[in-house]
This record gives C-alpha cells, sequence and structure tokens, in this order.
DNA sequence: CTGTATCCATGATGATACTG
DNA sequence: CAGTATCATCATGGATACAG
C-alpha cells in the first residue's frame, strides 16, 4: 500500500501471481474502499464517514481507479444538491474473499508498533550447526 | 503498495478491520517473500532469485520486518561461506490463505496499464433519476 | 554469500482552496 | 454535496559501495 506498489522502471516481477492483486491494492486506502462498499450502496460523503482519515482527494482517485479497473460503478443521482452514488460491481465482489481473507489474518497477528520494526532481529536468531 | 501503507501522523483508522493485513503488506514486497517462503525454507540469495527486481536492500527490511512480527524466523547456517535460511513461523503460514485469496483474485481481473489508470471515469459513469 | 549504509528518485498522502 | 487542483512531505524503493 502506500502500501504503495513502486513500479520498477524496468519491468515487474514475470514471475510473482501477486503482482496483479497487488497493483490492486495499490495504495492501501482500496482495500478499505471496497470494504466499504461491501454492503450497501455507498454516496460519497457516506465513505468519508466510513472511512475515518482518508482524505477527499484520495478517496476519490481510489474511487476512480476501481472504476476504472470494472470493480465499482458510478452513478450520479440527480437530486439537489446532486450527489453520487457507489457499488461494487460483480467484478467487485469477487475481491471480497481475499478482504475477508486479510481481516481474518489480521485478527491473528500481533500488535506491533513503530519501534519494534525497526528493533534488532536476535529475537529468532538462532544458531545452528551446518 | 508503496502499498504502502502511510500511517498519517493522526492516529490509524479504527474501525477498519484491515489496517493490522495492510501494516502486513506494507511495501508490497512482503506478500512475494511469503509466496516464496511457502515452500521449503530458502537461502537469502534464494530468495533474491526467486523475487526477480527485488533489492538486496528491500529483501532485507521485509525479511527484518517479518521476522519481528513473528511471521519468518531466520537461522544462520555456520557453513562457508556462512548462509541464512528463512522459514515461515506457524504464525507466517497463517496467512497463505489470505495470499492465496490475492492470487485467486488476481487472475480474475482484467489487466490494466498505466495509461487507463488516469482515463476518464465516463466508462460506468450512468445517470439516472433520483 | 549475507547483509548494511548512503544517496537519490518517485509515488502516495495530507491539507487547503476552489468549482459545479 | 461531490470533486479537483496545487503544494509540501515522507516512506518505500533502486543503485552502489562496503563489511562480516
Amino acid at each position: 500500500m502506500g502500501l504503495p506498489l513502486r513500479k520498477s522502471k524496468i519491468e515487474p516481477p514475470p514471475f510473482c501471481p501477486l503482482t496483479r492483486s497487488l497493483l490492486l491494492l495499490r495504495g492501501a486506502w482500496a482495500p478499505n474502499v471496497i470494504w466499504a462498499l461491501s454492503g450497501e450502496p455507498r454516496r460519497f460523503g457516506e465513505l468519508r464517514h466510513d472511512i475515518p482519515l482518508i482524505s477527499a482527494r484520495v478517496l476519490s482517485a481510489r474511487l476512480r481507479e476501481l472504476e476504472v479497473r470494472g470493480l465499482v460503478s458510478r452513478h450520479l443521482l440527480n437530486t439537489s444538491p446532486p450527489s453520487a452514488e457507489y457499488t461494487l460491481t460483480e467484478l467487485g465482489r469477487e475481491v471480497m474473499p481475499a478482504i475477508k481473507a486479510l481481516i481474518a489474518v489480521g485478527q491473528k497477528l500481533p500488535e506491533v508498533g513503530e519501534p519494534e520494526r525497526k528493533a534488532a532481529r536476535r529475537a529468532t536468531a538462532v544458531r545452528i550447526a551446518a
């Protein structure tokens, strides 16, 4: 995310079967957007509320990207004031299993703060005879 | 991706059940590393070969992070020249379902190039009466 | 071979202001 | 309300050189 998925100027890993889905998760906000859309159709403002801290700019960008990829469809409502409604497409719903799997895994993972991330590796480092 | 998961200086979304797993995918290379370790234990050099284009610096960083999080264990072999062996821990293996789900989804997603990403949204924009 | 330290380029975000 | 445009910031990644 940032989850950023930096695409090397060269070529993306030919082997990795993960490259594609990783592109999907690009930005690290996309999964949350999909998750927020898993239920009923949501309007832009509702999504902003559902996904705390996401900026309008980023939400807009992700929605557009997901739309271009065919995971999300956008409908303009001729209301006043005008509003927009976003829903998952059939293709978009196919992503849910992966999202759910991620959530399930997350619940099993221990919480790790920033400090620990930079901690030494000695924790599990073990010396064994060759 | 920089699937990067940029942690706001403020606070991470309290609600999102995805935050944790997303932290795991940080860097967008982690999933590939886990995937590469899904089989037999691998040495540093083997991983570099398994994951084309990944730099030693990044591979090292991801392995360390996964190690700190308890998903990967590292073993130094007293060989000459010295070598290291990485394996998934039990916790690490629990992530596989999510990885596999991502791969499965990836196969269903259409290929989308950079140009399309910036393309207009008109494709699916539809006007419906309110 | 296994990593680590630097330096640098780029992408992803956040904040803010503005338009329809 | 729904977005978009701009500007500034920072993390992640790549390349290269160096160390155990």
